[in-house]
DNA sequence: TTGTTGATTTCGCAA
DNA sequence: TTGCGAAGTCAACAA
């Protein structure tokens, strides 16, 4: 038994606030699910009917207040931006760059950028905000089924991010990856629509 | 301008709700930070100088609460007990299987469960509760690595998790590894501590 | 409906 | 302090 916030938003969640864990709620139950009350307890169900029983012993505060959905948040900055800006500056990886295509798909699902460099060899680009091991491993999926593909081999790789964490950068460079630190403020400065020629 | 919950937690994050989005804020500020208040805004400045700014135009409603830190919640069920209980139920992999030791070190991160089977082959275990893409790669490091070792050598892998998706499942199995699912209830279920000998 | 990917993850442990 | 692994992710998009 302890005091804390409880909160049943409009989209059905329930969260139990404590005072530490920064956004996260020490318990919660996501929507779609009921809500039942009864007999100082709240009884919550979600559709796999897992429950969340909360027991009420006093009430210090209790309000309702109509919020509405509204445009909300917008985002800037997320790799779908890096990726177009990017695709938009090639040259930003070597002098030569041609773009292929952004989202080149493959069997096992898209390459962010497929481009050639400047003696028209394959490169393969992953991007990722924050660089660390995972994205390094995708991007090695990708290489060993494209170089497979007699049309397109030898494909080299390119791992950009605008941070990279050091074992992400061993384990890339240990297979011959290239690393490429991307810079978003320069990149999106560089993207004047009025010094586009296309 | 919408109308939001503003929560300010003691550990010093402060959350903006909207209705929507489950149990995370509309946006937020993670501790450390400090919150200045003045003409209508709020500003709340982290250790690196990300800023989040709160207009308000009007408050609803205001009050303050002591929650206390409590012993807070006790979780049941994640990936240290399902290591616990295969690591006492190794034969749940196999007849004749015998645990060398939990947590086996390597130089890039310690082997989850390393055991011998029936012939006294070594076999590397990853467990995950929920088996993705990213356990198969882990476990393949690990492999790749404990197969240089020609005291140890061959190792086989052994992916185990309560759930496997059928992309991991795939993957592992192009490389030889084997997927193991295992049943938490069962394994916990013969855990009774009045049968176990020591 | 199902699967895949990205995200301001946070938290705890150990070196 | 830093790095790494685990977690009840959630939401958007595509097949």
């Amino acid at each position: 038994m302890a005091t804390r916030l409880l909160l049943v938003k409009a989209d059905g969640s329930v969260l139990v606030h404590s005072d530490g864990g920064s956004y996260k709620p020490l318990n919660w139950m996501s929507p779609p699910c009921t809500l039942v009350e009864g007999d100082g307890t709240w009884t919550v169900t979600n559709k796999a009917g897992e429950q969340l029983i909360v027991t009420i012993e006093q009430v210090e505060h209790d309000s309702a207040h109509e919020l509405g959905v509204d445009p909300g948040l917008v985002k800037d900055g997320v790799e779908a931006h890096l990726q177009k800006l990017l695709a938009e500056q090639i040259h930003t990886l070597g002098d030569g760059y041609r773009l292929v295509r952004r989202e080149f798909p493959t069997a096992i699902g898209p390459v962010d950028i497929m481009c050639r460099d400047a003696a028209g060899g394959a490169v393969a680009v992953e991007i990722k905000r924050r660089g660390e091991i995972d994205g390094v491993e995708q991007l090695t999926r990708y290489l060993e089924l494209l170089n497979r593909d007699p049309l397109l081999a030898p494909v080299r790789g390119v791992f950009a991010a605008q941070e990279i964490k050091p074992q992400a950068r061993t384990l890339a460079e240990d297979r011959g990856i290239t690393c490429v630190v991307l810079d978003y403020e320069a990149l999106r400065g560089v993207d004047d629509p009025s010094q586009r020629l296309f």
